[in-house]
DNA sequence: GTCATCCTGCCGTAAACTGTCAGCAGACCC
DNA sequence: GGGTCTGCTGACAGTTTACGGCAGGATGAC
């Protein structure tokens, strides 16, 4: 595994050199044509590598994402968030507590944008319940939708089985009790709405909105108490 | 990279599952051949992974237990494991699964005792439901028991009012839907029962003992499927 | 505009990876 | 001891992948 090692030393050199850094630089000293630093900087990206690239200048690591010894995925770290929830509704406050700490701390361990992602984007509500019918979208799609801040496009039945097509921009996806739902900021209704995840007939991604845009999401979820956003 | 990957997914499978794990068993895990697998062990084992394997029984991963940054208390575990769970009942196998290979991880950095009582006290089994009443006795002391594999005196009044003392191997709590259960094994019956906690009029800890002497808690907990079992 | 740099696509070669087949050795059960 | 399950290794062929070289486009600093 030369190729693994390679990778290992090029995220060290990155670290190591005073940024910007070009990629022949990195090329020497990985050893590698440039060609193939190319593809080693896209695989280190692929990776979760955070490396900025500005042309006429270099590399830049933004963010030390490579190898905290504990390193979560954002599906892992949203698994886990809906857990906790979860277990807060057993009634067992010191179980809830000692759960939401070590949330807390695997949280506090993530590079900074993923943390910030995780903290925006709990909106995964859980009402206990049982069992619950399959929907018929790609779920992992509207998840990764609410990570990305992506709005997606929905053709959606309503109770009356009107069809309308809309744009959302998704904020979270509560699991309710028989049905999940989709909670976000409906373009066409210019309001927060609830959709049945069952009732959404066809989905896709769309084009990438700015949380900031939402007024109540940032109030609601983190609370914070500046004034101007981020 | 698809080798990497699935060196990693490796990895998590022998920390997740139940040791020894035979060859196969992780050949199929990871969606490779028997041959194959056998040099993605080596390869682990190169990068320094401890893997112990042994003929007739199967592999055993022995952790690395120098380096945990991130270390949980039993009770933060036992949160975590609870939650997930829950997580479970969910119907999203993949955020069940990312749940799982993620606590898969935070336990393969515990020491080794702690991840072994982690692996064999997971019997916190879920029932969804919502608000119950507060029991009587020391929740805490139950669950240490469980963890230290102590047996507990209990002071117990049976759906008859019978008030009776017994000495009971506690394997785990389970959460059900109004009420609190204890699963363990009941040295005056001479087989396993569930307690009502709320039925547990007092609690004391008593002795070590070894859940191996719990003839059908191996069997049930590891799934082996070897003659003498299940 | 010029330059430096990032970035991507294509192609041919070499290396690495992978599955199949075969065989040997150790551990456990009868 | 025999039978069975399992770890472990070698050899071979097919496939995939990594890699370097070249060409070209795009972007930002000067």
């Amino acid at each position: 595994m030369a190729r693994t090692d390679r990778l290992m030393r090029l995220m060290t050199a990155l670290r190591r050199l005073p940024a910007p850094v070009t990629a022949a630089r990195l090329a020497a000293e990985t050893g590698v044509s440039a060609r193939q630093l190319y593809r080693d900087i896209a695989t280190l990206r692929a990776g979760g590598a955070l490396i900025d690239g500005e042309a006429g200048l270099g590399y830049t690591l933004t963010e030390d994402t490579a190898l905290p010894p504990q390193s979560f995925s954002r599906l892992e770290i949203e698994a886990l968030m809906l857990a906790q929830t979860a277990l807060s509704h057993l009634g067992d406050d010191t179980l809830t507590r000692a759960g939401r700490d070590a949330l807390a701390r695997i949280v506090a361990t993530l590079p900074d944008a993923q943390a910030r992602a995780a903290l925006h984007h709990t909106h995964t509500a859980w009402h206990p319940g049982t069992a619950r019918a399959a929907p018929g979208i790609d779920l992992d799609l509207l998840r990764t939708c609410c990570w990305d801040e992506v709005s997606v496009h929905i053709t959606y039945r309503d109770r009356q089985e009107r069809v309308t097509e809309r744009e959302v921009w998704p904020l979270g996806v509560s699991y309710s009790e028989r049905t999940l739902m989709l909670l976000g900021w409906c373009r066409m209704r210019m309001d927060y709405r609830y959709f049945h995840v069952n009732r959404i007939e066809s989905l896709c991604a769309g084009g990438s909105f700015r949380p900031q845009r939402v007024p109540l999401l940032r109030a609601h979820s983190t609370r914070r108490a500046r004034g101007s956003g981020t």
